[in-house]
DNA sequence: AGACCTTACGGCCGGCGTAACAATA
DNA sequence: TATTGTTACGCCGGCCGTAAGGTCT
């Protein structure tokens, strides 16, 4: 039976050129790499090098066996590298979300429900998401709309709506209610991590500057010593974010409100299905 | 690292369902079945099986691993089997022949040129020749033309003339030369193994019957007890064929001459050089 | 009872490293 | 002299088969 070990010194004496090399490489001696060779001539049955005095190099036969073997033992590690890819996948819960806020109840939610499974999670814009659920990099994916395909289980997760948050003497801090293009110019602070959300007051407002603080401690702190005014929603109110005492003014834009979806592929669902089983 | 001889255990496993059958028929022991798989899924570093007291089934995670095994040891195979070949193909000259009179010279002559090489040969029609030369099957094919194509090395090997073998007192005795379709309808005796040959006495005298001998010997007594007329070639005389004291009336068909071409791929051409270089 | 899997035990084969040797550049 | 490959020798680990135990049908 050709010893799998073997391959390996098939491999790396043609890669090294020199027993004494490969023998060095592979942390073994050099006179066990004489034997590997000679072993493995007589389990092909046929010569595989040329032999002088204190040099040995491939034949014709010796080359390719040695690709073959290459090939071969790329392929174990192909096998390896599976294998244990399915088994984590069987034991992970892939979440992908389009915004933080629904990713966190989400991520909650299956670590209550599928206590054993170990939960990972990303923000990806919705592009993204979609392709990695088809390719099964995810199990779960968050998108603000509704994914319309027949191999999908979907269900609404949530809304976030978002509000100026301004403070006290801004110039709408009694407005019951405005559009972006109305505060479109004025500077404002903008948290890093929001998801989809990042998009729209570039969108909204191209004439404002966006102060962007990745750190949730710099941001609030800012808020509080600041006089610019910032985003908030709903959703992030409910989940502590404090705002000192800044007033909150609606956004009449329409999509200052999503309304969230979770989807998982059918084939998936028995996977997931305690977390579609749960009420909204 | 995993041992080639696991896998053939996962493999066996796999096709027979039970560790007990797979033991049977791998001629090892059953509790070195169980530790084989063991051994396999700490190597792979997750489970492979369900396991309950007293049966043991895949998961998917040996599925997979299992689907990998078998085509890794096929693979394995293929090595042993291309490198054998290589090597049988390095110690061989495989002599292709469109008939046997040509091919027996080019043998002696190769036999003779290369003391330490295998001599391999056939008969086979023209097309399967050039096919198998292309696909180096054959190192030298003789064909009953010159091919032309200029990735090969070409040479002359001799001709091969066909006459009629009459008795005396044969109605053609006296000829000096005839067509075969004045013989059409005459019954012969046909030697069986003479290559391409076959089919010009077919398709010349249609309505001839030809009693086909397989053996020399069966052959040459019936030539001398019969009156049938048969073939020969001069060449078949040089090689010492007896035949009797029958007339010999030479065949007016063109076709009744050959003139033998050997040929081999410029790339094999440093193999049979020797062969190249004889004069014709 | 029979089929099946697992664990424990002891023997043995095979591969390893060290050491000594031979040849080459 | 430094590098390289081969051979000899003794050790040790790992794999095997046997035996025994437990579970399920």
């Amino acid at each position: 039976m050709i010893e799998h070990e073997y391959l390996k010194h098939l491999a790396a004496f043609a890669e090294y050129g020199t027993l004494s090399k490969a023998a060095e490489k592979l942390h073994i001696s050099q006179p066990s790499l004489t034997r590997s060779m000679k072993k493995l001539e007589e389990e092909f049955g046929v010569p595989l090098f040329f032999r002088t005095k204190n040099r040995l190099e491939f034949n014709e036969n010796g080359k390719l066996a040695a690709d073959y073997a290459k090939r071969i033992l790329e392929q174990t590690g192909v096998m390896l590298e599976r294998v244990r890819a399915l088994d984590r996948a069987g034991r992970t819960i892939a979440i992908g979300s389009c915004a933080p806020i629904p990713m966190l109840k989400a991520v909650r939610d299956a670590a209550h429900l599928y206590p054993e499974m170990t939960i990972s999670s990303e923000c990806r814009d919705c592009d993204p998401l979609i392709e990695g659920l088809y390719a099964e990099l995810y199990q779960i994916i968050i998108l603000p709309f509704r994914p319309d395909d027949k191999d999908l289980h979907v269900r609404e997760a949530g809304t976030e709506t978002l509000y100026f948050a301004v403070p006290a003497g801004h110039r709408f801090a009694g407005s019951s209610g405005i559009y972006m293009k109305e505060m479109d110019g004025e500077n404002m602070l903008l948290y890093a991590d929001i998801g989809f959300w990042h998009r729209l007051p570039r969108e909204k407002m191209p004439h404002s500057r966006f102060l962007v603080q990745t750190d949730r401690f710099a941001f609030e702190e800012l808020i509080s010593s600041s006089i610019l005014p910032c985003f908030v929603s709903d959703a992030a109110l409910a989940d502590d974010w404090s705002l000192a005492d800044r007033i909150l003014v609606p956004i009449l834009d329409p999509e200052a409100k999503a309304t969230y979806h979770m989807a998982c592929l059918k084939k998936q669902f028995p996977k997931v299905r305690k977390l579609f089983q749960l009420k909204p």
